[in-house]
DNA sequence: AATGAATGAGTATTCATTCAT
DNA sequence: CATGAATGAATACTCATTCAT
């Protein structure tokens, strides 16, 4: 019988990135040191060493890794990139909100410890931020030129829904007053009045001075 | 008459003050060394101690301090509480977004840092934030009792707003694209859709799992 | 079999504790720095936390176990406690005496920097020496009983023998005008004369205020 | 009227001086630091130096004083050097725990933190606690000269009469089961039995290894 | 695949002391 | 007579990382 070859090493590895997940999101990069993974997992500090060469690195592949889940989990939940604008803009919302709601931890990670990226995983995760952004500013873009959407500027629109829909999660507790459906509804619902409305502020305000 | 006027100190405390929301902001308060700061000031480590006991106090000063500002600077630019619900909304969002666009450090902080409080100040804080999002809830409700708002739930609402608006200090760059006119503008803009359209999602989405 | 039977630490960790004995002794355990003894130990100061936890945990386990040994010392030591008390108190104050002169790092940390224990560890000491301290009573009981010896009041009788006999550490010194052997037949004839003369003072003095 | 010249000033110092004995007494010289030294005589630490040049003369001063009025005490309570060496012996037991026990800080210190002693302090109350010694050294002498008493050695005699004497202030708790008074009799007493004695340890006891 | 031992640079904080006022 | 401001060196302790085994 063949030997289940690294079965052992996988599973540390599985455990190390799991409990850095943990220990980002609850203390932050900086704050999680190497030797309290190391002893969440169970194990030396030393042997961490022999699954990613630097913390750093460990970032680097926690956010990569998770940007890229990302991405092909929204490739395989919707495959019709013919259907119409808001049909598409509903299941991208409803897709984020449940992703993010699914994965506490790798989003807020993948939010918060940009900063602690080095220049060059900065730009990578960057450009991948990018494309998750682009699929979002494409269905606004298609809205636009059918007609659907009336937008002032996509890229302003796209950022504001995207921090919108992110924001769920620094108030959500699972088990309080809504539940995640009624959450996604609700979300949802605002990211489609924000494409869809005609409506245009006519109020002449005095502009105060905000300070 | 032996004072010098404590000039010198004021100035001093002032220094690391803003020193301290350039370094936190910039690298986090965890990844903020004393001595770093210090060095930013031009001074040596041990003088700071004689403003802020603790590096912790040092956090919730700022954290606290830049709530009052805040609230005070809301209070001081809105008399108003009589007008209709949409103009009270459209000079609330203008007023978050000049503040947030003029003050990114503390506004950064006071977002991203809760997690370094220590209980107590987490709580202080807590309760300076809780009540300015009432200040925006109370808009919402206001603009619901008297019909010109419709909106599934007011707290769901308040915070998608919030997280909308205060998200434009993580992209918008001075110089860049648009100014910060135009920026405070798309943004009311969207706000007073969130609230104000009739819209509703009609789609019979087939809901696709996330994941 | 990746051990490598751990012999570099024990003989480290024996010489952290030997270091730490001296260096206590000479200047006092608040005057000690971690960094002088890792300097001493020939070692970086971060390699200290390898064994002990802590400063404290240091001097807790330096006093415990130097408690310990002596009881175990004197445990092995006398046998005999049937025989007639005033051969016991002979056989402790031998005791003692050579106890203490061989070992005067251990002896005066013992008795010097029970107030830099922390309140558990002083707790714990303070058994320990009221253990020991409880011989000397025992066998200072006993003869009271048999009439041999003649004591005002054991507790003072047995913390002046103490205090008497332990005090040789602050002035002997090896290669001096005496030799050990002298001073531990001096000090044990003094401690039999507390126990067994009959004398009592019958000078009847003005008794004058010492101020 | 003329001006209480530096009446407050003299205050001032002697606040010091009040202060640093029941610091040092309880948290031990090195562990004593200037400010918290400043804060118990509610000044601030740069006014300390008004006083005391140095920490180390702060000591310096404290236990050389303390020494002096130890000296200028006995001489005053003590004038008849004529009497009978037992009676003399009496007088200074008595007087030695008196004054122990009535200046508990001064004396813990003179005899704990020689060690903080800068070489030129120490060599100077070195001299100062000699003189002390031959005080009771020269009775000692004086007894054995006369036939009084019967010692073996005066050095010893002498040093572990103050060791048994001094070590009083280790274990007397006022309002406990002895008094004062009754604690001053019983180390009299033993001190007077140390010396008079005609006992001889006739113990032949196998001289047993203490380790 | 993992450990035990160690390093050198770093952490927040406190120290005794100085000095212009 | 005393202060407020500051220093430079020290404190106990932790960090990410290395390496022989």
């Amino acid at each position: 019988m063949a030997r289940t070859t690294g079965s052992k090493g996988e599973e540390t590895e599985a455990r190390i990135r799991s409990c850095a997940l943990s220990l980002i999101a609850d203390h932050g990069f900086e704050a999680m040191s190497m030797r309290r993974l190391a002893a969440a997992v169970g194990v030396q500090s030393a042997a961490l060493y022999r699954y990613f060469p630097t913390k750093q690195a460990l970032l680097a592949e926690l956010m990569t890794s998770h940007m890229k889940q990302l991405l092909a989990a929204w490739t395989a939940a919707t495959p019709d990139n013919s259907a119409a604008p808001l049909a598409r803009l509903d299941a991208f919302a409803r897709f984020h909100i449940r992703y993010h709601l699914a994965r506490p931890h790798e989003v807020f990670i993948a939010y918060m410890e940009l900063r602690s990226l080095s220049p060059a995983h900065y730009v990578a995760v960057g450009t991948l931020r990018s494309t998750y952004e682009d699929v979002l500013k494409e269905i606004l873009i298609d809205g636009s030129q059918r007609g659907d959407f009336q937008l002032d500027d996509i890229h302003v629109t796209a950022m504001a829904m995207l921090a919108m829909l992110t924001g769920v999660t620094t108030w959500y507790q699972p088990g309080g007053r809504l539940s995640a459906a009624e959450v996604e509804a609700h979300y949802t619902a605002l990211v489609c009045r924000m494409a869809m409305t005609d409506f245009t502020d006519t109020t002449e305000l005095p502009q105060q001075a905000a300070r």
